[in-house]
DNA sequence: TGTAGTACACGGGTTACCTCA
DNA sequence: GATGAGGTAACCCGTGTACTA
């Protein structure tokens, strides 16, 4: 089509609708987004219009309802993903902060091996020698650590105190049998932080329903 | 029964006009 | 009054479907 031609039917056919056929047709459209041939044919009689403006209405109407939806639809995942950003930053904190708090404890394990080797004694209290002020001073230590330690179990350490609350932090040191285990549920944990979110996002259909 | 042709409706994209700040 | 942005009627094109010879 020329722009002549273009230009002398838009001038002549191009005008808005009146307000009483756009809430007739709304009215329509809230009902049955699709017309029949025949309703299509009656609401054009009614509305002194042709068949296929009411046509092109309709798909217009669709088209902009979809595009109206599709935005909404975007800000409710979006809001959803930035939920979801903080809460990973949060936990990823919280796993840094664990880990400084391993790292010392590791640490202090170390030294009070090598005490128990340098000195001969054990933690049982049982060494044959000990008797010097210095020897009674170490066993009081490895006493103090070893009962921060091991507070209420035999497998149960401190790890650290929550920043927040001030209160400790216990975790449930694993037997020897239950690390595999918790292996299993760390590597993975740990594949998560260190970066490759979006891979297991998309190979994980639970990470949606999430 | 399978096939080519036709009409029609639809979605997606675009154009041109109108309104308003 | 000029202008740019947004809304929208109308159009174009490709595709799917129903119908018919």
């Amino acid at each position: 089509m020329d722009s002549l031609s273009m230009t002398c039917i838009t001038k002549t056919n191009k005008r808005r609708f009146s307000t009483e056929q756009i809430t007739l047709l709304e009215s329509i459209f809230e009902t049955e987004s699709k017309l029949e041939t025949q309703k299509k044919l009656q609401l054009a009689r009614q509305l002194s219009l042709q068949p296929r403006q009411i046509s092109i209405w309709f798909q217009n109407k669709r088209a902009r309802c979809k595009s109206k939806q599709l935005q909404q639809d975007y800000a409710i995942l979006r809001a959803n993903y930035d939920v979801l950003a903080s809460r990973f930053d949060s936990l990823n904190k919280e796993k840094q902060s664990l880990q400084t708090e391993l790292q010392k404890l590791r640490g202090l394990m170390d030294e009070l091996e090598e005490d128990r080797r340098g000195s001969g004694s054990d933690f049982s209290g049982n060494g044959t020698h000990g008797s010097s002020n210095d020897d009674k001073q170490d066993a009081q230590q490895e006493s103090q650590v070893k009962s921060s330690l091991l507070p209420e179990s035999p497998n149960r350490m401190v790890l650290g105190l929550c920043d927040d609350q001030q209160n400790e932090i216990f975790r449930d040191y694993p037997q020897p049998q239950e690390e595999a285990a918790l292996v299993n549920v760390i590597e993975p944990a740990n594949a998560f932080i260190s970066g490759d979110l979006f891979q297991l996002s998309f190979n994980d259909a639970l990470w949606w329903e999430f």
